[in-house]
DNA sequence: GTTAATGCAAACGGTTTGCAGGGGT
DNA sequence: ACCCCTGCAAACCGTTTGCATTAAC
């Protein structure tokens, strides 16, 4: 999520991306790569599976899992890999983190760049090399604590 | 991970907990048990089941997962969901974060109180109540940082 | 003797794979 | 025409469930 919807220059740029890739344009990557950048939440691969049904009845949802394999591989969308074993994909690439509400299984995107340029706790060093920090912040989301009283 | 080995104080313990729980004690509770406090690390249902094998051939896996979320319905572990789709005990119930080495997957607690108290970010108050924060480090471990020639 | 817990087997959900046939270049 | 990509089906892995048997109280 993150994207002001879809127009011709996506079309044009997954156009150059295969090319340069080197890998074929069909329309089932086209009809993924649509539903990925007009997608205003975080999609798992069925989801994407569930809503291309009424455009291609046809498509298959294996397909759709190596589709969106590749577009991680293109960095085209990042698969995330959420603590509550779902794997959703996000078409935001710069970085964040984010917000689940343990209700509803809403995902937000939170950025908090000062804490992504703390200081890591000096015990840390004795363990290894730091290359990323995966922070996930639980809880109710203003939705679902309103309607769950008070 | 994180206790100082098994004794008899924790099988009094144990055997307090079923009792007060109102629940039997098992011969395979039991063993979980001590596999759980015994471990040096955080170990899968299926890591427990592997384990138990050479003291306990007959034990089903489906014993282990139930015994498990017994365990962490009572609060003497807790189940751990990692951003990896791993799901793993933890023995340790202070709280803590996770250091995650992607190369050997081993798992390490992580201590980090100033980061635990800090103010989230104001955009975060439209959004939702924040009961939790899972925070993983992401890198490689010192172990495989020398073997993969540093 | 009751009742809860176990072992077995089978189902589950999400994901991945091998393969033959179809579509893009 | 070539070869990549797709759809189908089946396997996969970790986990859960229903049920009859077993064992703790």
């Amino acid at each position: 999520m993150t994207n002001a919807g879809l127009n011709n220059q996506n079309l044009e740029h997954i156009r150059r991306i295969c090319e340069d890739a080197g890998i074929k344009l069909t329309h089932q990557r086209l009809e993924i790569f649509k539903e990925l950048m007009t997608a205003q939440d975080h999609p798992s691969a069925e989801d994407i599976h569930r809503r291309l049904q009424k455009k291609m009845p046809t498509v298959a949802i294996d397909t759709v899992y190596r589709t969106l394999a590749t577009f991680d591989e293109l960095g085209i969308a990042r698969k995330l890999h959420l603590a509550n074993n779902r794997n959703l994909f996000d078409t935001n690439l710069a970085p964040h983190h984010h917000f689940i509400c343990d209700h509803c299984r809403k995902v937000d995107d939170i950025y908090w760049p000062d804490f992504d340029r703390t200081t890591l706790p000096a015990e840390i060093s004795g363990i290894g090399r730091v290359r990323s920090r995966h922070l996930e912040l639980h809880g109710l989301c203003t939705a679902c604590l309103e309607q769950s009283g008070e």
